[in-house]
DNA sequence: TGTGGTCAAGGCTAAC
DNA sequence: GTTAGCCTTGACCACA
């Protein structure tokens, strides 16, 4: 069963509750909207403007400008949850560096990724893109390791250049894109041999703290090392990863605070990973260390996933193209902000 | 004696050394075309165009806006030759506007002032202007002072208002006009009391490093305050300025670098300087000063025109008319390149 | 096509 | 050495 057009949609990384009954009532708008856009999101202070993608001041500016580009690294003397303002600001850099990059600050001044997609009424004329929308469509193809041409032909409307399309065309299709990419994972899910014992708010959330994992693995089946740089390398030789590994990725590394019945949720773990393990030795039986390769692995790509702000603003991202700092940031926002998007889908 | 049709003709304030046989055989040009059109004339960067009438790169494009709009004045902390690259130019404000005005900058536009007059075989459909040749022809009238009705009646078939024409005829008129003017100097020239003890080679370059103020001295004497604004006023009570004076130029204020004789030169210079001084005394007896109060005007229409390139961006061009901008820019262009523009005229 | 305007990035420097 | 206010730069954009 396909998504019918009334189905929770996924737009820019994060989901929303709301049908999609006509794309003209949804507008795309900076989070930065959460905001005064005159208060610095670290510190409160005066905000002169957009700085590396985040409303902030000129102290705060300067601070992640000295940071990143003379790799500073700080330490916190107290329990790494100082507060933040105009006065308090400077009494730990730690905190402050760690707050900027919480706020999204990023050297390449990326506020793409901070789009959301909410129900609006307000006037059609205000849908406004400030990157570049073929730019933006594009990076989700990457990342969602959808062919294109594939895309075009579910969606005859779009049998057009990218480039010919509108942006409220664009948008749409952005949206049944993400939509298709969430259905697809759902799908799989469902397919998986414990889903039968496990509760579906359970499941829903780990689903969403591991999603941006998923993604993660997804872009590095693809091996492309125009895409991936160094990076390209860490999956060599464990091309069925993701067909076997992906669904326990929740149950392997996210933590299970916040559920009920954590016991239940740490034996199905175990349960599970016996299995891998079963399986893979099966497989390949002259592979002994085969199952303790792809776990490490697997610990590698979840270490990625953590650090993907740290390596996103500090050296790799210098190195890497730009569709893996795409990626990077990716990740990044969807640790943050994607603790439990989904709902519905799982009841299709 | 007329120039016949096949002497050399002044076009675009270069003196070439063809005959104007037949207009359609000349071609005029950019300037520009003596580098590619993809290269920042300044700083050899990758060019976005004309800005400003020259060749020029988005970052300089935008520093002349700023420092002509801004009435920016800079000062070069070393010898005023800082080199101009894309990685060096920012390292000298000054130097890199002086290159900007060198290269031929104005807040208007202008190319006119480059065009070159060469003799072309290549296709007639390629006579090109950028600046309305109407703009054109009028500015050139005012610089040489000549009366627009007068020309017409010598010249039948320009008998049409000057918009009514065609490029082509416009072109020939603007010919025949530079012709006139450099002939009416000639003549003068030959009339000076010192000319035979001139070698013609030594009183040719000499005009032709000096003909800028002459135009700049004829302008002034106009003395309509519609045209020049305040400068109208510093030639005040010197009507005899010209008739007197302006032979002496070459001989008073440029330097004499690159001559054989110099002291020859110099002694000419001394002996003319004295001549002039018997006469101011003679012809205005109460007035002691007077001789003193003309070497200063001098010195100031010597200084303008040296000057001519701020004047024309700073300040001055905004208070004064478009006329008189266009004149400073003449100056500006023949100083800079009509070193040695006359060969042949003084032969016939 | 060139222009003027915009604004984030980066440089500068006085004050700590 | 660090901070942050201020300035300059230049890529980009809407407009004509
Ligand atoms: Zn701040
Ligand atoms: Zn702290
Ligand atoms: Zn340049
Ligand atoms: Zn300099």
């Amino acid at each position: 069963p396909r998504a019918s057009p009334h189905s929770p949609i996924v737009s820019g990384f994060k989901i929303i509750a709301y049908p999609l009954k006509n794309v003209f009532t949804y507008l795309f708008y900076f989070s930065d909207d959460r905001s005064d856009r005159r208060v610095c999101l670290i510190c409160g202070d005066r905000a002169t403007g957009l700085h590396y993608g985040i409303t902030s001041c000129e102290g705060c500016k300067g601070f992640f400008k000295r940071s990143i580009f003379n790799k500073r690294v700080y330490k916190c003397i107290r329990d790494k949850k100082c507060t933040m303002s105009r006065k308090q600001r400077n009494r730990c850099q730690y905190c402050r560096l760690v707050k900027c990059l919480q706020m999204g600050m990023n050297r390449k001044g990326w506020s793409v990724f901070l789009y959301h997609c909410t129900h609006c009424t307000h006037n059609t004329q205000s849908i406004h893109f400030t990157v570049d929308p073929v730019q933006h469509i594009e990076m989700f193809l990457f990342v969602t390791s959808v062919d294109w041409s594939m895309i075009l032909l579910r969606f005859s409307s779009c049998s057009q250049p990218l480039c010919a399309m509108t942006p409220s065309k664009l948008l749409a299709l952005l949206c049944q894109l993400a939509d298709e990419l969430l259905f697809q994972q759902i799908m799989w899910i469902k397919q998986l041999p414990f889903f039968k014992e496990m509760l579906i708010r359970h499941y829903t959330c780990l689903l969403g703290a591991s999603w941006h994992e998923l993604v993660l693995l997804q872009a590095l089946m693809s091996r492309d090392c125009q895409v991936l740089g160094d990076l390209c390398g860490i999956i060599e030789n464990v091309t069925e990863l993701q067909l076997f590994f992906s669904p326990s990725f929740p149950m392997s590394f996210t933590d299970t605070k916040g559920f009920s019945n954590v016991a239940h949720l740490e034996q199905l773990k175990k349960c599970y990973l016996n299995v891998c393990q079963e399986y893979t030795a099966s497989q390949y039986p002259g592979q002994p260390t085969r199952f303790v390769d792809l776990m490490a692995c697997l610990t590698m790509i979840h270490n990625i996933s953590e650090l993907s702000n740290i390596c996103l603003n500090f050296g790799l991202a210098k190195k890497t193209p730009i569709c893996f700092g795409a990626l990077l940031c990716i990740i990044l926002w969807t640790a943050n902000q994607l603790r439990c998007p989904v709902t519905e889908p799982l009841c299709r």
